[in-house]
DNA sequence: GTCTATATACAGATAGAC
DNA sequence: GTCTATCTGTATATAGAC
């Protein structure tokens, strides 16, 4: 069905790094839901201002606008980790960092965990730039040894213990519309929830990690 | 393409329950990799000795074929909950029952946590039994504060630690693709590996709600 | 740059022979 | 109960007008 008069786009209205950017936008969204597979061109045009023909003039194919969508959102999560400065901050400080920070970029965007989620289930990983994971993970990795070095952390294995940080933030993303009975008629996803949660997962990792003549 | 007459089921080798049941194994693998909107009943076919018109014969659609291999999955899952009788185990004791029991169900059934996230996040857990759910989280979330009462667990919110201990078992499986560059060459799903990761989690999450008198 | 219209391929589901 | 063949809808992607 041709589109009305009123929302054709003008020469005037016409700007292409927006639309590249609602495209990328929308996508982002129906990714998040279906991951690669089962996301559907036609219904990420819909939740733009523009057609269906526009993905494959930006994006060359459903592929492509795929990993175009999984670099804006990983690279972006790459530099605000770089800022956090960890080495400057004591092994269990640079811990609740990482952990606040965390829960305030899945808040952000919500679809960050599924997006991971399905890309490693459907795709084995293969659109997820590996830089980023071992980057993120190596960050955790080190921070949790240099923190068994000072004698702050218990002895642990710093890699399967790493698993199990991301594992308790991410589940609460991933699996939140399992969880929606456990708080009827709650938004999950409203700050004050994402905080509570985000505090007590502070206090079990902490004490989880931390050496036990250090735990009070 | 005509099957060759080698492989055809000839009356003797005609077995419905047998072929039921291969289907949903079938179906099972197909749908924890793509969940039900990218299944393909093709390939679903393809993994049994069948044709992908018994699924129809069978199971009537590709939902309803959905909605078996969950129902079969998870009322599994209950039977063998029921079966701790945690009631009668301290806290504490209950605790590693409940997290070792974790490990060992999704070890036999890997597929089983990746299912569970594709359907929170691609159907909002429209098929999955919410009785389920419930019970299963219940008996965690009852365990937790039996604990806080009896003195042993420090006070915690019992839903919010609950969600972070199931999570941080549940994405080492659903993520297992994306974590695969920590152990290069390594079977993440051998005995070993689950083994030590599963220790590791007790050992977290036991210090992280323990009572800290009672913390060594 | 943006649109409509359409080619092409694939997937869910059914009909009917054996 | 199992198969082959096919109908029908839907999805990716392209052609070409504006």
């Amino acid at each position: 069905m041709p589109k009305p008069n009123s929302l054709r786009k003008t020469a005037a209205t016409r700007d292409s790094e927006a639309t590249k950017c609602q495209i990328l936008d929308a996508a982002m969204i129906e990714f998040a839901v279906g991951g690669l597979a089962a996301a559907r061109t036609e219904s990420i045009a819909a939740k733009t201002g523009v057609t269906k023909a526009m993905i494959y003039y930006y994006f060359n194919s459903k592929e492509e606008l795929y990993r175009a969508v999984m670099q804006r959102c990983f690279n972006e999560d790459l530099q605000l980790v770089k800022q956090l400065n960890l080495d400057q901050l004591t092994p269990p400080q640079a811990l609740v960092t990482v952990i606040s920070n965390m829960y305030q970029k899945m808040c952000k965007r919500p679809q960050m965990a599924s997006i991971l989620a399905l890309e490693s289930i459907q795709n084995s990983g293969k659109y997820y730039p590996q830089q980023t994971a071992e980057i993120l993970f190596d960050q955790l990795i080190g921070l949790l040894e240099r923190g068994i070095d000072s004698g702050d952390f218990r002895p642990l294995e710093s890699r399967h213990t790493a698993i199990n940080i991301v594992g308790s933030c991410a589940f609460y993303f991933i699996a939140r519309e399992n969880l929606q009975h456990m708080w009827p008629g709650q938004d999950l996803l409203c700050p004050e929830m994402i905080d509570r949660q985000s505090k007590e997962a502070t206090k079990m990792i902490l004490a989880g990690v931390l050496a036990s003549d250090k735990s009070v």
